[in-house]
DNA sequence: TTTTATACTGTATAAATATATAGTATTTTT
DNA sequence: AAAAATACTATATATTTATACAGTATAAAA
């Protein structure tokens, strides 16, 4: 995908910050007025620029008609922070959502599909501390020692992973905690994703 | 607070589907084409009385200038539904948000301040399945014997909760799953919020 | 019983807004 | 070197939109 320019940011910037504090998007006035444009036809011409990439749409004819594409998904640009868990505590999540967090794509060596939000002292020692963000790439794929978010039966867990033929061994970097044993004949368990922050 | 008529639900709905579908909230004359409506003042009367009644707040001299109050908290209305857990297992809640399930406040006892949808089969003796819905009230205060949401060091699990001195029993509705004990002095818990469907 | 709130139709209009057109200048791509 | 994209100012205007004013009718509250 196309990247976006300065300007092009800070005009979506704009856009995304209107809708978060009054609820509907801005005019083209007010974007000028924002950014300091002195023609409507400025605030027009980055918006007809941002449709073209496919970041927003613009419906003809009316009023404040811009809509932010992309909620869900995609590779680049924002990825939701889920509230979580640790060593298995999860919080209510939907309390610690912060949507919207840009990021620069560079940064991570895979696509991140979202941020968890650690909760607890189970990963103390790898200095993950609480509420730290731990950056995650959806995926039942890992290696050993991959730091993984694991589902088993009962929890969902953010520790180091190892798989011997039929058992799995989770391991948190605190010494306080004991490292988990899972038989996968008896009990099942899903890796819903690892870290690549 | 006094309860929406039956005409200013179908606005106020109107105003959510249109956030939801476009991503900007209506103009009068697409309230009034949606609901049937013959002129601008139908939609703006309720429009004023919404506002009136605190759900929405009404942007003077802009186009669109609707936004919907309430966001988090309050009472009646709507409710989210947090994605979650049963024994204990939370999923990725952020995924499984469904927003603004509208609900009659005159069925639950207390006030319902989330919905959990629930994962797993601990709960499964108690005619509680998979995906169903369990209406929860946020408070420490619990009574022995309620569905309480607890949070502990690792976890967060919904169970049948009993407290005699030092210690809690958390006690799932299913055989396959053992009470789980907590000591109090070793381990800590919190009671997130107890069942009041 | 007289307000007050609900629930509209119908008309009108000032203000808000999208949007086209005409330019200029710089940078990037081809 | 030419074309295309970026990044604007400036002006104009048709259309959208909010919003006021004038009515009518019914139901609920005071």
């Amino acid at each position: 995908m196309k990247d976006l320019t300065a300007q092009q940011s800070k005009v979506l910037n704009c856009i995304e910050e209107s809708i978060n504090k009054t609820g509907f998007p801005p005019t083209r006035a007010e974007i000028c007025q924002k950014l300091g444009f002195k023609s409507p036809n400025a605030a027009e011409s980055h918006l007809r620029a941002l449709e073209k990439k496919d970041i927003i749409s613009i419906a003809g004819g009316s009023s404040r008609g811009i809509s932010i594409k992309n909620k869900k998904s995609s590779s680049g640009g924002s990825v939701p922070v889920i509230g979580l868990v640790a060593a298995g505590s999860a919080t209510l999540a939907s309390e610690n959502i912060e949507r919207e967090i840009n990021v620069d794509p560079s940064l991570f060596s895979r696509n991140v599909d979202y941020f968890l939000k650690v909760k607890g002292l189970s990963m103390i020692e790898d200095g993950i501390y609480e509420d730290d963000l731990v950056a995650i790439h959806k995926t039942n794929d890992f290696k050993n020692g991959d730091l993984a978010v694991v589902r088993t039966e009962d929890d969902v867990t953010l520790k180091y992973i190892f798989k011997e033929n039929h058992k799995l061994l989770l391991k948190p970097a605190n010494k306080n905690y004991d490292p988990i044993h899972i038989d996968l004949r008896n009990e099942s368990a899903e890796v819903e994703g690892i870290s690549v922050g």
